[in-house]
DNA sequence: GTCTATAGCCGGATAGAC
DNA sequence: GTCTATCCGGCTATAGAC
């Protein structure tokens, strides 16, 4: 929605070409609406918490988007491009030990740098998808089938015991986002006020080995995974 | 909150004792708020939604608890309570991968059974946790920190590999709540109206032997288990 | 204990001056 | 393009008849 691309079919349409000034404040309600999002939901988010947060009087909102909703539509487009990129490394001509090693690690950096995006998410989904319930059908559906396919070849080859690789990735998705998504939960059990550096680094070796020793493949890249796996 | 205990607590406050239309009405009232709740969310869920879903006139329901936020918070109390019952099987005279694989289904089941209950534990999570936080803090916490211990013994006596007992709650936390929390993704994905009981079953193995194998645990219990590494 | 009517507030959206 | 003032609908909560 923010792209160059979105910018030219605009003008293709006819329509005016955006300026500057509005791109910036575009993106800057965008950014603030995510973190309000995130911490209230979309009916508890409100337009006066959005504009507050962006340092804009609030009917400017409405100048550049009509409703709350457009907002809260352009905040999910935003976060459905930057959370299927990391499936690329997952392809056959890759070994299942390094692809998934990255995979987690990249899905967890994500976790840990955008923890609003994957809430904003989260919310979305547990509350039915009623905005991007039809992207999930197509374009996820369609790109969890193909990267399946790769996992079933690894499994073909031995690489990795036979298991299920759909549910492979709703558990990769469950075990990393929760560390975003049930932060305060995570953050009462381990008695932090929020979570450090240290703590999503030892979440990750967790992830990345428990899944790796579960899938049955054992060498994940360069060295760091067999110190967790190593007795045994 | 509707337990006997309170009901008496109640009495020897001098405050009446709680009839049966009271109590038949007070549950109907919270079922039907688990259901909004988990639909909604907090703030969209309105006190009209749970009237019509508990098919009493709204104001009724300001009769039997004074504001909407009392009911959330009876209804939060009900799924703690359910939440944390079945971590009982995790005990140190019992082997891993009978106990682990007992709390893995026990979990899933819950989630099966009671999606909405999920959902509205996950929401309120989601958000900060700004009503249980505390007991998060207090009672989680320490649950987890006796069962991290007795984990902690059976890694000691080489029945698993040594990784953080901690994590790996979370991660099993995470891997069977998806399937509630996230299930508008995974039917999604799946293709699926809604999940079956036969996709659940599936997700089961998935998880427990995912796990298993993930711990260097591989008995678990009576046969089930290996069945779920068998050709797809 | 039940229900109707309504008070009172809040938030999204808009009109229109600058 | 920006901002103030305001409308309007919907919500929680309560008052008070039955």
């Amino acid at each position: 929605m923010n792209t160059p691309a979105a910018v030219d079919t605009k003008r293709a349409a006819g329509l005016p070409r955006k300026g500057r000034i509005r791109q910036e404040h575009e993106a800057g309600i965008l950014r603030a609406a995510e973190r309000v999002f995130a911490r209230a939901g979309f009916s508890a988010a409100t337009m006066n918490g959005i504009a507050q947060e962006a340092g804009l009087p609030k009917s400017n909102l409405h100048y550049y988007f009509r409703t709350k909703q457009a907002i809260y539509r352009a905040v999910l487009t935003n976060i459905l491009q930057l959370w299927l990129a990391p499936t690329e490394v997952i392809r056959d001509d890759r070994h299942p030990g390094d692809a998934l090693a990255h995979y987690i690690r990249a899905k967890m950096k994500l976790t840990a740098e955008r923890p609003d995006a994957s809430r904003v998410f989260a919310n979305e989904v547990l509350h039915g998808a009623p905005e991007i319930g039809g992207y999930l059908r197509r374009e996820l559906r369609a790109l969890v089938r193909d990267k399946a396919r790769v996992i079933d070849g690894w499994i073909a080859r031995g690489w990795m015991r036979p298991l299920d690789p759909v549910h492979l990735f709703f558990t990769i998705w469950a075990a990393t986002q929760t560390y975003a998504d049930f932060d305060a939960q995570v953050c009462a059990v381990l008695g932090r006020r929020q979570l450090t550096e240290a703590d999503f680094e030892r979440a990750t070796e967790h992830v990345v080995s428990l899944v790796l020793q579960g899938c049955g493949v054992m060498n994940g890249g360069p060295g760091a995974l067999l110190a967790a796996g190593s007795p045994r």
